[in-house]
DNA sequence: CATGAATGAGTGTTCATTCAT
DNA sequence: CATGAATGAACACTCATTCAT
């Protein structure tokens, strides 16, 4: 019954950032960055229109905050976290496209990389800033394990760049299907996102195999 | 006092539809739904902007048509050549996703498709048009094709409905490649369309090849 | 009792430049330029704040096509009857000085002058604009009266750059009082411009004149 | 348990409008009234925006007490030293005029008066204030000046009232030069203000003389 | 007294849509 | 049918002012 040591002002204070952040993002991913209104940002922070421009300068840098939030960041700890992973180049890059799914394309976030897709061409600054936070790691990403697999002769010397592409088309593919399909009156024969990685990944190894 | 039984003025009026559905086409592909303006379309088919709103009572309802009359007719066609493909099933499936990149991801059409998944979420009835009109038959033919690999012994007893995505998958992603990056201020790392279908394309066949 | 027979619509479109431009000068001077609200102009010229977009582009252009028509014009006028005026520099001088207020001073449209001297830092555009459209030419229509009379004999060899400023600071300063004072309470012991002008000019020819 | 009678927060505090009066007079000459932001005169002077409005109702009455506070003194302390002057009236005139310059024009204070013009409009009471405590005060010191000028003989028998106008005139306009000029871009013809000065007063002088 | 987080009214500009001609 | 002038709702961002702490 007793109320807690903590300032209601400061408490809310510290949260704003993150309150505002979620409730980007939801929009965001809802209806497209052009689409959004600041004003509903704050709205669903629970917070007035000036509060939100308190803590980000305009629009447009909410929406990189949001970036790095939710997708930046999980891009990054999985590089990191590849670079650990014990055990061969395709087990890695099976576990690797799984891991990205259930961290990021299975989440909310991946609303951003669907929306980037569609805004990128009226938003110039904000696809640059995507490609090179987002989209380059990833693919430097993918081109390591690749070339790791190539150079321990457990995969055929095969173009690394489109192959780069064969790993990735089907992650986007899937988000796309994830965030377009919600739309749609029925559920229709559903992708299993996880089952439908893991054969592609077997598919590609099998496909990229040394030997003959 | 009778005037000639066909001036110039009436055979414009029948084509104007047509014309306006064209303009709006380039404009949608080039610039999506929300940033092209109704006056733009109308001044690219030689009408004033009163006009359009003639024709179609709505920024919406014309780009509901836009769809509608570019998208079907080309998946049909499609279908109906590859039901005469001779040749074994490997080379069917590169024939065909080249072919459809040919015909339909290289053209300005397939502008359509990446539009289709930007603007789903806000035209349900248009993505499950598209779904019913498009996807699904793409679905059945790629389906096709596998089953007839499997049943001749060329491939493995493969899980057909996650493979097809694994065909389709690319496909998309070069798709969304090309009408999302044409904006981004520098070529980087360019895809070369043909060479990443028929990358691919061998990986798959590698990947579902009935083993020694 | 009969109609004109020109369209109401067709007549009142000819006209709107025109009537947004009056409303433009009365307002500015009114309350200045950032405090006058472009819907306010709008409204006045009774049209609704879309219809100001369609014929000015921005409020900057407003206010240009305000200082054009109100102020550089008169200029222009002035400067190219001043070369047509017989008689000796000094009472071209006075002339020119009188005729400057009649025409400018004492209108409305020198609020506008009064206007630039207060919001020139704010808006170094229009600052510009101002000082190349009005400032720059007036000046040089005194430099060549003077130099005219240094020339003819009439005036001693005097410092023709300071000597500009001796001409233009009371037809400035007169501009100030008007449009400053307007606001006082009480009429005070008001100014006679033209007096004081003819009173000025007159001080100023007496000093520059030859003969010891 | 008793503390210091006089700790360093006691001191301040009697300071704070004092300090805000000072930031708020370099914000209001620098920028202008509608420019100067609230929050940036808070900082300056070291305290918060809501200390601000803890010493002055509001951002008008703030601009008010700036004026009163800057704007008397100096005219007053001119006045007193005007007349101990020793030497004829030409000369004393050309000293008044430059002195005036030194002491006020040239100083940071007379953006008040330039900014007591530009917004006198919006402030009937400052106007007022300006007039009865600024303006009549000088005209009178100005018109002794002259009277002495004429009663000595030194001066032909001209229109004082007038001439009052012409000495300060171009007075008031080097205050409005420099200050509105400080943002244009290039620094253009620059007068020399104590040379305009010194010209402007001989052309007067000159101008005045009691004939032969 | 002092703070600074929060507010919300206010403004230039765009654009789908209407409708008098 | 066709026009294009006119409309007005919408939206990002600012800033004087308030008030809980």
């Amino acid at each position: 019954m007793s109320e807690p040591l903590t300032h209601k002002r400061e408490r809310r204070k510290q949260d704003r950032p993150g309150e505002l952040l979620e409730a980007a993002l939801d929009l965001f991913v809802e209806k497209g960055f052009a689409a959004t209104r600041a004003e509903e940002v704050a709205l669903r922070a629970g917070v007035s229109k000036g509060t939100l421009f308190l803590y980000f300068p305009s629009k447009e840098e909410l929406f990189k905050a949001v970036v790095m939030e939710n997708v930046a960041r999980p891009v990054a700890e999985g590089i990191t976290e590849a670079a650990q992973f014990k055990g061969n180049s395709g087990e890695l890059l099976t576990w690797m496209m799984l891991e990205w799914w259930r961290r990021y394309g299975a989440t909310k976030a991946s609303g951003i990389s669907k929306l980037m897709m569609s805004e990128a061409g009226n938003f110039p600054e904000l696809a640059d800033f995507f490609r090179t936070n987002v989209i380059l790691p990833a693919q430097s990403l993918v081109r390591l394990v690749l070339q790791r697999g190539i150079e321990s002769g457990e995969f055929r010397a095969i173009d690394v760049d489109n192959t780069i592409y064969s790993v990735m088309a089907p992650l986007i593919f899937l988000v796309m299907e994830k965030h377009a399909t919600s739309a749609c009156s029925a559920t229709h024969t559903a992708i299993h996102p996880e089952q439908f990685i893991t054969h592609h990944a077997q598919l590609l190894v099998r496909g990229m195999a040394a030997g003959h």
